[in-house]
DNA sequence: TTTTTATGTCAGTCATGTTGACTTAATTCG
DNA sequence: CGAATTAAGTCAACATGACTGACATAAAAA
């Protein structure tokens, strides 16, 4: 209650928490990269390739224009992952028909086995993690991430079941 | 209240509360990374270098077998980058006393101004993203980001602005 | 018809991770 | 005490995934 930290320097704890939460990030995704790190290995992929495999398996028929603005790196950097994915049978590009120039990706069998077996290992951890904390801590979870991550990119969290807004092209293939 | 996709198929609502969840994960971590990396290539430093920076401002006296603990890396790929910031006068290096094989690692004034600079930032973020959300669901999102991190090293996070357990040495410097 | 856009490619570079082998100094164990 | 273990460091070779810059092609838009 009247503990000479919190009381004489409100900063301190202040400063406190928000190391707690820097620090928690960075465990958080270590740890979140280290199973499908070990499953990529198999393939001789990387987290590179997990990044394409996830958003094409999420977004069918994003197109490149798309997946560059998610991942927020050159072309040139995607153009190495993305062509050995569809060189090896794992995305298959499809020419827009309104805009035959857009290249639309879709991930082929393969490449939803694989998609699977990545997202299963993820999605069991934020389920295990989600089910020890309950529905309350979860919203506060969410609340939270949100407000960590670039206003731009919070609409693609809108709504928790429905529509799935955000990311597709407006007039996509 | 009777959506059909939660009526009829409550894992569908499942698979997408736990797909948000992994691309939270992804964004908040790229979003909370893109400032630091702004201010690091300054020093033509990288991401290695921050983490190290980090760790060591944050549990002065180190050891070099913590902080490789800690990063889960091999000291191969650590010494390249600790090298360099003893070489640059960022962090100091003391043999211990108990000892002495092992080397406590310190930040200079110049790596303190450094880390302040960083952390500054990413604490930012995190106190705006606090602010905005409110107590109760920063204690939601601290329940959940444990529930992300491996058991192993949860043990970091326990109380909130008083003693800071773990990392340390037992018998350190 | 000209310009812009979407995509792809070539070439070179850098940062950061890996494995494996070996050294040195200090501590611990039998 | 002597042998084994531990903490740290080093050298070499290599892989991945970022980057910049320059250029090419086809299709759409102005």
């Amino acid at each position: 209650m009247t503990d000479i930290k919190t009381a004489a320097n409100p900063l301190f704890l202040r400063e406190e928490e928000l190391r707690q939460g820097i620090e928690m990030l960075f465990f958080a995704y270590r740890d979140f990269t280290a199973e499908p790190d070990r499953i990529l290995a198999e393939y001789d992929y990387g987290r590179a390739h997990h990044r394409v495999i996830y958003f094409v398996g999420r977004n069918p028929g994003l197109a490149v224009s798309e997946l560059l603005e998610i991942l927020q790196i050159t072309k040139q950097s995607l153009s190495r992952v993305l062509g050995q994915l569809v060189r090896e049978g794992f995305v298959q590009q499809k020419a827009g028909t309104q805009d035959r120039r857009r290249r639309h990706l879709h991930l082929t069998p393969r490449g939803y086995e694989l998609e699977r077996r990545l997202t299963e290992t993820q999605a069991g951890r934020f389920a295990r993690a989600y089910r020890a904390a309950g529905a309350e801590a979860v919203e506060g979870f969410r609340t939270v991430m949100l407000g960590l991550i670039n206003e731009r990119d919070r609409a693609r969290f809108e709504g928790r079941g429905g529509e799935r807004p955000g990311v597709r092209a407006p007039r996509g293939d």
